[in-house]
RNA sequence: GGGUAGGUGGCAGAGCGGUCAAUUGCACCAGACUGUAAAUCUGGCCUCUAACGAGUUCGGGGGUUCGAAUCCCUCCCUACCCA
């Protein structure tokens, strides 16, 4: 009568890679209804709009949203058009601008596209929590307010910790996320939500308000943290240490193979299907292979099986046979800026953009960082001039690009 | 509203009348070594200059002085304590 799977079945999947559910047995309790009435649970996943682009440490609750969508089970998805204002405290040890409403919507158009290619968003429910909050007035919030306590405010760490020790201010509106957020969860009727550990509370008191309201209190369901390319602070955008899921196959490809070694556990574990023993088999392994193997998961997940073949060989050829890309950028420069043809080096470096000022290219040069053409000759002083050709390719450490001239 | 301590280069954090373009750590860029990992070592990290050197910098503005990041005035901002 139903189509899902066995609940012991559905259970175990769903919490691997958990770091905490609150509370399994009902997880199970209402997974064993949904088996017999054959009514798929409402999974909530909520994103505020506040950056441009969602990177490998949202898709670790977004593949597990994903995982829910394949065992017959509904996404919902919140876009917190309207939280979005307020700025989520979580986990922060100083305040976060909310933002204006223009940035909100044109980051919510975005998000969905690239939320989509972890999540089946055409399956899901997407609703923006504006719809609600915007219609309500002010006894309506005040309702809200009254329902949660300045003690249990403090009760979470970040909170306590900007309270009592490094004093950092907490603003009002901060403390009216959660609620905003936990309100949500009523809205939609949710059955389980999804989150990072740092969402705990937030989910909780959405519990709390559910179960206050009369509705089944959720299952909170949080996943780990993931780090981000430097193997220390949490993957953010601020950090500057994040994939973008919308990145090409090489940028992924490259990041990843620079990620820390010891890192690359916890990314199997998070951002792959691999299961834990065969994870540690490759990591038994070379590491360079075992990296290698990482960034192919990453970049099928992303471009497919054709795009980590076109990966992996330009790989080989760039950097185990030294050779150059197959795609660089093309620096073009006006025919007039040249002098019989030639440059000076300096200006050469700054003109293509891989110097920021002069004295930066001369010191490079120095350095013996810089070298052009199939020979990779080097200029033989910061005074240097060089022959540009049309097509030459020309590479300072990582950076490289391919020469035009301008007519 | 009252009091106190502060605002220095991406961050942290020295300097407190000349020798300061400003110690140091982190971050960052490059070189050597490598697996475009880590660790290590080297050079660099305001701009211009082949170089000597020069020009703009230490919250904003004004002033004292031969000379100020350093002293004075004023304005702006922040944190803490009291109300």
């Amino acid at each position: 009568m139903s189509n899902f799977r066995p609940v012991d079945e559905q259970l175990s999947l769903l919490l691997r890679g958990a770091s905490h559910v609150e509370k399994e047995s009902e997880l199970r309790a209402k997974l064993e209804r949904s088996f017999k009435t054959g009514a798929p649970l409402r999974v909530k996943y909520g994103i505020d709009p506040t950056g441009f682009d969602v990177h490998l440490g949202h898709t670790v609750p977004l593949r597990k949203l994903r995982q829910f969508q394949e065992l017959g089970h509904t996404a919902v998805l919140i876009i917190g058009t309207a939280t979005a204002m307020v700025g989520d405290p979580s986990g922060r040890d100083e305040s976060r601008k909310g933002l204006d409403v223009a940035q909100i919507e044109k980051n919510a158009v975005n998000y969905l596209t690239q939320i989509a290619k972890v999540v089946d968003t055409t399956k899901a429910e997407v609703v923006r929590n504006d719809c609600w909050f915007t219609k309500w007035n002010f006894a309506d919030m005040l309702r809200l307010l009254g329902r949660a306590t300045v003690q249990q405010l403090l009760a979470r760490e970040d909170f306590a910790k900007r309270f009592h020790e490094t004093k950092m201010p907490i603003y009002l509106h901060e403390c009216l996320y959660p609620l905003l957020q936990g309100w949500d969860s009523v809205e939609i009727k949710a059955d389980v939500e999804l989150g990072g550990t740092e969402q705990l509370f937030n989910l909780m008191v959405g519990r709390d308000l559910q179960r206050e309201t009369g509705q089944e209190p959720q299952i909170c369901l949080t996943l780990p943290i993931l780090r981000g390319t430097d193997g220390e602070k949490k993957m953010g955008k601020s950090v500057g240490n994040y994939i973008g899921v919308g990145e090409p196959a090489k940028e992924q490809f490259g990041k990843t193979m620079r990620i820390p070694d010891e890192l690359m556990r916890e990314w199997f574990d998070l951002l792959t299907d691999a299961p834990a023993d065969e994870v540690s088999a490759i990591l038994a392994g070379k590491p360079n292979e075992a990296k290698k193997r990482l960034g192919s998961e990453i970049v099928r997940f992303y471009h497919g099986h054709a795009g980590v073949e076109q990966v992996l060989s330009e790989w080989k050829k760039q950097f185990e046979e030294k050779g150059d890309p197959a795609d660089m950028p093309t620096a073009s420069i006006p025919a007039a800026e040249l002098a019989d043809g030639r440059m000076p080096a300096i200006k050469l470096l700054v003109a293509v953009g891989f110097c920021k000022s002069n004295s930066e290219a001369r010191q490079k040069i120095r350095e013996g960082a810089f070298n052009f053409g199939p020979d990779r000759l080097k200029p033989a002083d910061e005074k240097a001039s060089v022959e540009i050709v049309d097509g030459m390719v020309v590479r300072l450490g990582r950076k490289v690009a391919k020469m035009a001239i301008a007519k």
